[in-house]
DNA sequence: TACAACGTTTAT
DNA sequence: ATAAACGTTGTA
């Protein structure tokens, strides 16, 4: 009815049938409300300037991601009732949010069809080829530390090891940076703010389907940030939180990582999608007559045995967690951080661009810290999962860029860039299909993700126009460089960053780290257990059947809940398998600062 | 060009 | 810390 008025708020009353209005707006009429932020004008060239450099800084151009279209969120239709639904104009709000249905959080964010490889500008090519390696080779990973996107087998060390992150698509630590022990820069890595499954979600704890009666779940669980039902809880949970936290804090140390956790993956991944989630605050409304309705339907079943697990293993994990924290390092297959594999590039010869990549081993040399790890990932082709904590391996990844920064580069000519996405990636409709078709084969048998790849395109590939670099990151602040210097130059930002850290940089990343970053996350483990091989070669877009598969419930898209929190995130993640997800940017942030 | 929406920036 | 706002990117 609030839509309905308002959209005729401006009604001619003249024009009523009756000759007169039946209703009235509040004696306002509808004015559109000054924006609520003022902007200061004159801000122009400063402030800009500023944006520029601090969000691409370091690394290259930043891209930033977009919904994969095949996941269970991304099929389905706007709720209209969410927070950011409401906010939209077609029901009726102002448009001021821009953010997409809390529903319809992509699990599975894919790098822009616009992305191309920092070394040689091409898009990712793994459709070229059939070997699992080598669709790994030629597709375009994404660094979630330096944010650098390049095909692994434009790196020049080939022998280095990248890990892998499994959470997300294409994305992964690349070698250098894994080297490195990730100093510097974790930034929020790549994901979407608000998607329940991915680590950094801002959203805040699912509301527990209560409407049955029953409601199996929710008492259950301890662990006061899963509590949800009550909005006020928050205060008190959240206290409990930071306690635990801190006593944790001073035992773990460096790090390392978590136990294993609980295997999601057997869970038969209940897709609830229903779930609904919510923050706490008010993604939706307070009531939801009708999605209780529909819930009791599907997921009575699923729902309960779904939750009652979760929440099992939540409280499992806790218990764990904080004796197995100092084990972990090593776990059985050798890593173990979460949600990260290693894979090991196998040489190649090429040596195309410059330099960022050889540092791994100078690295090595330099961390002391990292020799555990470094140790694991010589191991040739471990792909084990590695459990990460949040620690190093929390991804950060790039980011994209949100707004601003522009100053980026020329752009390649529209032709081409138009042929580059002709060439790559299926159409919104060709990937429904193939996701149809792929879901159901995926269904069941999980060792086979790859061979049922999905359809292939064609792929013309031609190759893109060697672009220039757009990232500028390089231009901007610095001066024009070309791309050699700008590999130079990253190279050397590399080192520098170690030693230094965080680049001069601004504030903002830092800031912006905390807020979205996620932390690897965990249930992988066990899975990693299970399986083996998951995603790690191909997790192009293509294979995001298997990905989802892998990841577990979240996979379907069945948001989860997370509180948010914050700041210390990886304690915390510890503890509760939702928060894991989250660990924290900041600690890491912190962290940093402090070396 | 229009529209959706990401990720940062601001305001509270 | 959390939520609103917004510039800019990505897609069609
Ligand atoms: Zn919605
Ligand atoms: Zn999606
Ligand atoms: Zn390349
Ligand atoms: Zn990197």
């Amino acid at each position: 009815m609030k839509v309905v008025l308002k959209e005729h708020t401006d009604d001619d009353p003249k024009l009523a049938i009756s000759g007169a209005p039946v209703v009235f707006w509040a004696k306002k009429t509808a004015k559109p409300r000054p924006p609520n932020r003022v902007k200061p004008k004159m801000a122009a060239s400063p402030a800009s300037a500023v944006k520029l450099s601090a969000s691409r800084g370091t690394s290259g151009a930043r891209r930033r991601r977009t919904r994969c279209r095949k996941c269970e969120a991304c099929l389905r239709t706007e709720c209209g009732e969410c927070h950011f639904c409401k906010d939209m104009k077609k029901f009726g709000g102002p448009g001021r949010m821009k953010q997409s249905c809390i529903m319809r959080q992509c699990i599975a964010p894919v790098l822009p069809h616009t992305a191309v490889c920092l070394v040689c500008g091409e898009a990712g090519k793994e459709d070229t080829v059939e070997d699992e390696e080598e669709k790994f080779n030629l597709m375009l990973m994404e660094c979630s530390i330096c944010n650098e996107i390049v095909h692994p087998h434009c790196l020049k060390v080939k022998d280095s090891n990248g890990l892998v992150n499994d959470e997300l698509p294409n994305c992964w630590e690349c070698p250098k940076c894994n080297h490195a022990g990730k100093t510097g820069k974790q930034k929020r890595g790549p994901g979407f703010k608000y998607a329940s499954n991915l680590p950094g979600s801002l959203l805040k704890e699912p509301r527990l389907i209560r409407d049955s009666k029953e409601e199996p779940e929710p008492a259950t669980v301890p662990t006061a940030a899963a509590v949800p039902g009550l909005t006020t809880t928050a205060s008190a949970v959240k206290r409990k939180v930071e306690q635990e936290v801190t006593s944790k804090r001073s035992e773990e140390e460096p790090p390392k990582k978590r136990p294993p956790l609980l295997s999601l993956d057997a869970m038969s991944r209940p897709r609830l999608e229903d779930n609904p989630l919510r923050k706490k605050r008010k993604l939706f409304e307070t009531n939801d007559e009708p999605m209780i309705v529909k819930k009791k339907k599907k997921l009575c079943k699923p729902d309960d045995p779904f939750s009652a697990k979760l929440l099992r293993h939540i409280t499992a994990e806790n218990d764990h967690d904080e004796e197995n924290e100092e084990q972990v390092d090593h776990e059985e297959d050798g890593l173990s951080l979460d949600g990260m594999h290693f894979k090991e590039k196998k040489k190649y010869d090429g040596e195309v661009q410059d330099d960022n990549l050889e540092q791994g081993e100078m690295v090595k040399k330099r961390d002391g810290v990292l020799e555990d790890k470094s140790k694991v990932l010589l191991n040739p082709l471990l792909r084990t999962c590695a459990a990460t904590d949040g620690d190093h391996l929390s991804l950060n990844s790039p980011r994209a860029g949100p707004s601003g920064e522009p100053g980026d580069a020329p752009e390649k000519s529209p032709a081409q860039l138009k042929a580059r996405h002709q060439r790559r990636r299926l159409s919104n409709k060709e990937a429904g299909k193939e996701s149809n078709q792929e879901s159901v084969k995926m269904e069941d048998a999980p060792s086979q993700k790859l061979a049922i790849v999905k359809i292939e395109e064609s792929s013309p590939n031609y190759n893109r126009r060697p672009l220039k670099n757009e990232d500028s990151v390089v231009n901007q602040n610095c001066k024009p460089i070309k791309t050699e210097d700008a590999a130079t130059k990253r190279a050397l930002k590399l080192e520098d960053g170690r030693a230094n850290l965080n680049r001069p940089q601004l504030k903002m990343e830092e800031s912006l780290t905390n807020q979205n970053h996620r932390p690897v996350k965990p249930k992988t483990e066990n899975e990693a257990d299970n399986q083996k091989p998951r995603w790690p070669l191909n997790n192009g877009n293509s294979d995001l059947g298997d990905w989802l598969r892998h990841r577990g419930l979240e996979a379907n898209g069945t948001p989860r809940g997370f509180s948010h929190s914050a700041g210390t995130g990886v304690r915390r993640s510890r503890r509760y398998v939702t928060d894991r997800y989250r660990a924290g940017r900041r600690r890491n942030a912190s962290k940093w600062s402090a070396t």
